[in-house]
DNA sequence: ATCAATATTAACCATTTGGTTAAACTTTTT
DNA sequence: AAAAAGTTTAACCAAATGGTTAATATTGAT
């Protein structure tokens, strides 16, 4: 799998509960399906993770934290908002593009379960204050027009997640359920969303 | 519920089914439970849908035309593109203001069953060539810019859908949990994603 | 009123499932 | 090398679950 981590038991069922979970979400996985994924014995399961929710716990935090990324780093720097963003929607398109089945997945699990979901957010302080704000200002030096921020925010995540939570319907109507032609149609949105959105925001000055 | 439904077992079960369902999605669902809803014995579920999984795809069936009605009585019209699309934002927000978890529903269902997607597709007969093909002819017309109008779909639904899918994440992140702030910004974006998608592809003659 | 068809229920059943236990095997410590 | 600690397994268990059965109640036709 990946190059540093060590193919010790517990990432071996870590990876197997992962592929299932993802695959099956919560409430559809079996422990003794991922005992055999990861080629163990059920009971060892139990040994490492005491309970089916605590190894779902673990492979949800990673997931979620794999899909809410620092965001920060990615859209505090001193370049113009244009290229920020572009460089946004474009990085995390192509994380997506590595890991299609997570929104899916979080999208279920978010809705089973929003308490869980929202101590997992109190825990790794995802701020999304500072984001508002810094597209406020952009807004009030008139590189973009006025809207609501909050707008601006749903909507980029929107037009990048949906099209992968949604995959499968999408797809089949728009793609002939072609799975090729479909991961073509995803590589081009880097460029077509990133065009969508400034095309939309972007105060042109003639 | 409903004004014309009778109050007979069946539609008791139909909409117990559909509560139930539409919450926990087909693995986290109860027969017992949805027996408990609508107040019957459990055999009695058996007696008028034989198994779970058939009772599943009526309600599942059902909730699917909800969300994908007759796009065309929609968007075919004289009137011009942008109050048809208008028009189609307006009606399609308002459907799942109407309807705020079958999104999520819908979305879970579709990545565990494609199959059974599939075949509830073909059944009723969409066929989205009509409306691309349309979208293109306004293009070529020049009333919008030119793009794949696969993108624009997508772009649409996911604009609509995806704030209802994600709704109990977006409520935690962006409204401090409040589910009447919440509701209120869903209802504004009836006018903001209107906004939103004909400043992006409408062409300015100036 | 009677009988057949339909609707409803309580009790039951086989299988699945998350979790436990006690024993065996392996590694580390002394 | 012996003891201790950590790891792994086979067998087991109680609860939950989808589904069935046989008996009872209700309805509709004659």
């Amino acid at each position: 799998m990946s190059e540093l981590k060590k193919d010790n038991t517990e990432n071996k069922i870590l990876d197997a509960a992962q592929t299932v979970f993802i695959e099956k979400g919560m409430d559809g996985s079996r422990m003794q399906e991922i005992a055999n994924e990861a080629g163990i014995n059920k009971a060892l399961l139990h040994y490492y993770f005491r309970t089916k929710q605590k190894l779902f716990e673990a492979i949800f935090t990673k997931a979620f934290n794999q899909i809410f990324p620092n965001i920060k780093s990615l859209i505090f720097s001193d370049k113009p908002f244009e290229e920020r963003l572009s460089a946004f929607v474009e990085k995390y398109i192509d994380l997506l593009l590595k890991n299609p089945f997570l929104p899916a997945f979080i999208l279920k699990e978010i809705n089973r379960d929003p308490d869980f979901l929202a101590s997992i957010i109190k825990k790794q302080g995802v701020n999304p204050e500072e984001i508002l704000h810094m597209i406020e200002r952009e807004m009030e030096s008139g590189t973009i027009r006025r809207m609501d921020p909050r707008d601006l925010m749903v909507n980029i995540l929107g037009l990048s997640i949906f099209p992968f939570a949604a995959g499968p319907l999408m797809q089949m109507l728009f793609f002939s359920n072609s799975k090729k032609e479909y991961h073509d149609f995803l590589k081009r949105r880097k460029e077509t969303v990133k065009i969508f959105i400034l095309e939309s925001i972007l105060v042109k000055k003639d």
